[in-house]
DNA sequence: TAGAAATAGGAAACGCCGTGTACTTTTGCG
DNA sequence: CGCAAAAGTACACGGCGTTTCCTATTTCTA
């Protein structure tokens, strides 16, 4: 996202650029060997042949190289599911959701110390920052989700024609309200979906919770003495799921 | 669970008892003030007024203090859930799944480090050992949540009469097997729950990871940026979990 | 009841960690 | 070329888990 900024760089901040680009990708992968909590500026420097405080001149302190690492992990995560979103016919909704969903899953099992970094503890005492790349990158995959789920439902009303009968089932009963979500996010979803309705971002977080339940219980471990069949346990929810959108709320 | 097993206690191993205790009070204490990761054996021996060294004749290592930290939260977890339950009317599935599900959250959010220690990653580098107090903890609570999930699905069965029509709600198009599941967890709820089959154990791990997925989003603070209202959010996907579980698999 | 064995606990050290201060080397620009 | 700024080093501080060695105290036994 940075290679056609301009060439007008010194050959100091070439260096530095790519010093920069050193260290986190040693700092990824000693995170992806030993778990987020194994980051540290020492081991990196050591990796580096350089002193440990040298570290500093590029990240003021470890939580930066960490806020860092976040951002750089959560924009992979956040392609992917766009990529995998895309690879399914745009005329689908459905396909696509479940695209995405899977996607979500099969990511996490190939980077599942980048999804304890990006939605664990990331190390011992690391408060996020507020404003920021990662923050934006989590958006990203929220307000996607937002989308799809906003255009299943849409195309569930246009085919489905028994939607009366079953109106009850996506479970909107609950009345939800604009003020129920902050401002910033909303303004985020209407830049990607007009059709929008307080139940339908509502829905789409409660799918965000289903899928990110699931993958949370497999990746910490907790899903191993109770099902020897994860793949299939995640496949059903999200079958059920993108099913039952189709008879969603307005 | 200990205090009857006999007097049978000499000076020396009342003391030591009592100073266990005291450990993991303090260590609890001050996980409950700095998160997990500020757990430490120097830190508690302060507070106790002792060397380091001592804390090693009651914990051999600091992940067999954690462990001990672990079997601990899970079971007041796990004491929560049940009394939850039992609080509601036993001639109401809906409502004890209810009841059972809405403790779960309340629960998170007066214990938040309890939830990280126990559904998160305890401390930096930290591996569960297979069986123990803390593994049996996890299983009350899934096999509770089981219990509860077959008894409503049962009571659906035989109150609902138009359960035809919608047979494919609940996502169980997909055949589970038996197979999908360790044997020792099936044994574990078989104590329970006597009319079982594979798509109401599927079922019921689904439920967890709709309720975990949530829960978890809003203790690692996810839901922040993207909800006002976490609580009506929950609140929203009990109700249509529970009302979907009316029309269940067989 | 006296002595032996087991045990709790203290003192100091090792090697990690993040971070701060002070100094030296390298680098690129005028 | 000369010199300021940047990059990097050396060392120190306090905290961490853990180990080794040693000393009291308590408990068991002859």
């Amino acid at each position: 996202m940075s290679a056609t900024t301009g060439p007008k760089l010194s050959r100091r901040e070439r260096l530095r650029a790519e010093t920069t680009r050193e260290i986190t990708a040693i700092a990824l992968r000693q995170m992806a060997a030993e778990g987020p909590g194994a980051i540290s500026l020492r081991g990196i420097a050591r990796e580096m042949g350089m002193t440990a405080r040298a570290i500093y001149s590029y990240f003021p302190t470890r939580d930066d190289l960490v806020t860092a690492l976040v951002a750089e992990v959560s924009a992979s995560l956040a392609d992917a599911l766009e990529r995998a979103r895309d690879a399914a016919p745009a005329t689908d909704p459905g396909a696509r959701l479940l695209a995405w969903g899977l996607a979500l899953r099969e990511w996490a099992l190939a980077n599942p110390e980048g999804f304890r970094l990006v939605y664990g503890d990331p190390v011992p005492g690391y408060e996020a920052p507020a404003g920021g790349p990662a923050a934006e990158a989590a958006r990203r995959v929220c307000c996607g989700l937002n989308r799809l789920v906003a255009e299943a439902c849409a195309a569930g009303r246009t085919t489905s024609t028994n939607a009366a009968n079953n109106a009850n089932d996506a479970g909107n009963a609950e009345g939800f309200d604009w003020s129920d979500f902050p401002a910033s996010y909303l303004d985020k979803i209407r830049a990607d979906v007009d059709d929008l309705s307080p139940s339908v971002v509502a829905l789409a977080l409660r799918v965000w919770g289903r899928l990110h339940g699931l993958v949370t219980l497999e990746i910490y471990g907790h899903l191993g003495a109770v099902s020897t069949d994860p793949a299939a346990l995640y496949r059903a929810e999200m079958l059920d799921l993108v099913g039952s959108l189709r008879s969603a709320p307005a």
